[in-house]
DNA sequence: AGCAAACATTGACCGGGATCAAATGGCGGC
DNA sequence: GCCGCCATTTGATCCCGGTCAATGTTTGCT
C-alpha cells in the first residue's frame, strides 16, 4: 500500500535513490516506480549481518544500495567459498525459484532495498522492461561467474592474488565520485578481510598473506595498513595475473 | 520470411524439433514458433568442431537440439577450463552482448538451431515470455555455476571426481525414454575424454587416470570400458562427493 | 590383419600450497 | 597509556596433486 503523500524529501522513496538511474528500476517510469516502491521496504545491514541462508525458502530479494556483500556456500565440514560479491546497484537472491542457493552476507555495513520474492516476481512478469534488465544483468554476472571458474581450476597462488587485485582495482571505484569512469583505481581500501580473500580465491589465509608480503618486496604493492593497498606496478601485476 | 507453405514433416521446422517443448521457445504460440522459424536454421556439428571463438563478436546465438557441447576459457599458456557444459534444449551463446565470453565446441556430434544475435535480440525484446524464459534458464545456469565453483575452490580430487560422477548420471538421463523422470542412471556412457573431465574439475588426466583407478578397486563404480561408468555403491560414492 | 596415432594408465619424483605452531601487530576498552 | 583480544604474519614441515616418463590399450585406416 502507497503511503497517501510520500514526501519529495522521503529517503525511503526510489526517487531519492542513489542507485535509481544503475539498478535493474533504471528503465521504469514514474508510475510504474511508484507501484515497485509500494511493495519495498529499505533495510540497514551491519558488517557480518546475513540476510539470506543457503537452502532456506526464497523469501526475499533485494537490491543493494550501498555496502559490499557477499554470497558464499560451503561444504559439511566447514570449507568456505565466496561465489560472488555484490556491489552497490547490484541485485540479490533468486526470484522465480524457491529455495535460496547460496548465503548472503553484509561485508561492510550496508543498504537494501527489500521485496518480497513473491509480490517481486508478480511485478517483474508484468513489467519486461525490468525482467529485461534483470536478464542482462544476470548474463553478466554469469559471464564474470565463469570467468572466475578459470581461476580457481587452473591459476596459481600467485595468479590468483595478482588477477583478485587488478580486479578490485576496477570495481571498487566509485561511481559518482570519479568523472573518469572507467579508470581503475592505484590504491584502494580492501572491504575484506584476509580470510575473506582467501575464501574468494580458494586459498588458505597463510597463502594469501604470504603472497602480499611477497608482492610488497617485490616493489609491485604497497600496504600501508591492513586494508590498505597501492599498486605500484600494474604492469607487472597484470603480467602476473596471466 | 516465412516459407510459404511449410511441409509438415519439414524436419527444419520448429513443430518437429524435438525440443520444441523443453527450450526455451516452448511458450510461444503457433505464430511466434513460426516468426522465430523463419529466422532460424540448424547446423549440424561434428565433434570436436567449434562453433563459438572466446572473444570475437557475438554473431550467434544458438539453441541445442542435440548432443554435448562444452564452454571454455583458457590462460594465454594452454591452460584450459571448462566452465559449462550443454545438453539437448539448453540455449547458447551471449544475447544483448558485443563479444562472446567463451569458446563453444561440440563433444558429440550435435544439432544446434542457429540464430543471428542481432535478429534474435530483436525477437527476443519484442516477445517478453521468450525473454522470461531465458531469464529462468540463465539464473539456473549461474545457481549450477556457483555451486561448481565450491567444486573448483574447496573440494579435493577425491570430492571433485565423486561430485561429477553423481551430476552426470543425474544429468545423462535421456528426457523423453526414461518415464520416471528424475531417477538417476547406474550406468551410463560419458560423453567426455579424461582430458575434457580434468578440464572440467581443473585436474591433471593423471589424476582422474588414479582416482577412476581407485574407485574401482574400492568397488565403488565400475569401468567396463573407457567412457562406460557403473555405479556399483552410490552411497559411498555420495558420501565421498562431500 | 597390421600398423600408427591417439588416448589412457601407471610409476617415480617433486614442489606448491596446506597444515600446524608460534610470534607479532593493531585496535578497542578502560 | 596499558592491556587483552583477535587478525595477521612468519616459520617449519608435510602431503596431495602436478610433472615427467614409460608402458599399455583403443580405435581407425589401409
Amino acid at each position: 500500500m502507497t503511503k497517501p503523500a510520500a514526501s519529495p524529501i522521503d529517503k525511503s522513496f526510489c526517487q531519492a535513490c542513489t542507485v535509481r538511474k544503475r539498478a535493474i528500476c533504471a528503465d521504469l517510469d514514474e508510475q510504474e516506480i511508484a507501484a515497485l516502491n509500494s511493495i519495498g521496504r529499505q533495510r540497514k545491514l551491519s558488517a557480518g549481518e546475513q540476510l539470506l541462508w543457503e537452502g532456506e525458502d526464497a523469501v526475499l530479494v533485494a537490491n543493494v544500495i550501498d555496502g559490499v556483500l557477499k554470497l558464499w556456500t560451503g561444504t559439511a565440514d566447514g570449507r568456505q567459498q565466496i561465489v560472488g560479491l555484490v556491489y552497490a546497484s547490484d541485485f540479490i537472491g533468486r526470484p522465480f525459484g524457491a529455495t535460496t542457493p547460496y548465503g548472503v552476507e553484509a561485508l561492510s555495513e550496508a543498504n537494501v532495498c527489500v521485496f518480497s520474492r513473491k509480490e517481486f516476481d508478480t511485478f517483474a512478469r508484468e513489467h519486461p522492461r525490468l525482467e529485461h534488465k534483470l536478464l542482462e544483468r544476470t548474463l553478466a554476472e554469469l559471464d564474470r561467474t565463469r570467468k572466475w571458474m578459470l581461476l580457481l581450476g587452473r591459476k596459481n597462488a600467485e595468479e590468483k592474488l595478482a588477477t583478485f587485485l587488478i580486479d578490485m582495482s576496477e570495481r571498487l571505484v566509485e561511481p559518482g565520485s570519479n568523472p573518469l569512469s572507467g579508470e581503475p583505481l592505484t590504491q584502494f581500501e580492501l572491504p575484506f578481510s584476509r580470510q575473506q580473500i582467501a575464501d574468494v580465491l580458494g586459498l588458505t589465509i597463510e597463502t594469501v598473506s604470504r603472497n602480499f608480503a611477497r608482492f610488497k618486496r617485490e616493489g609491485v604493492i604497497d600496504l600501508p595498513s591492513r586494508r590498505e593497498v597501492h599498486i605500484l606496478d600494474r604492469a607487472a601485476l597484470e603480467a602476473m595475473a596471466g
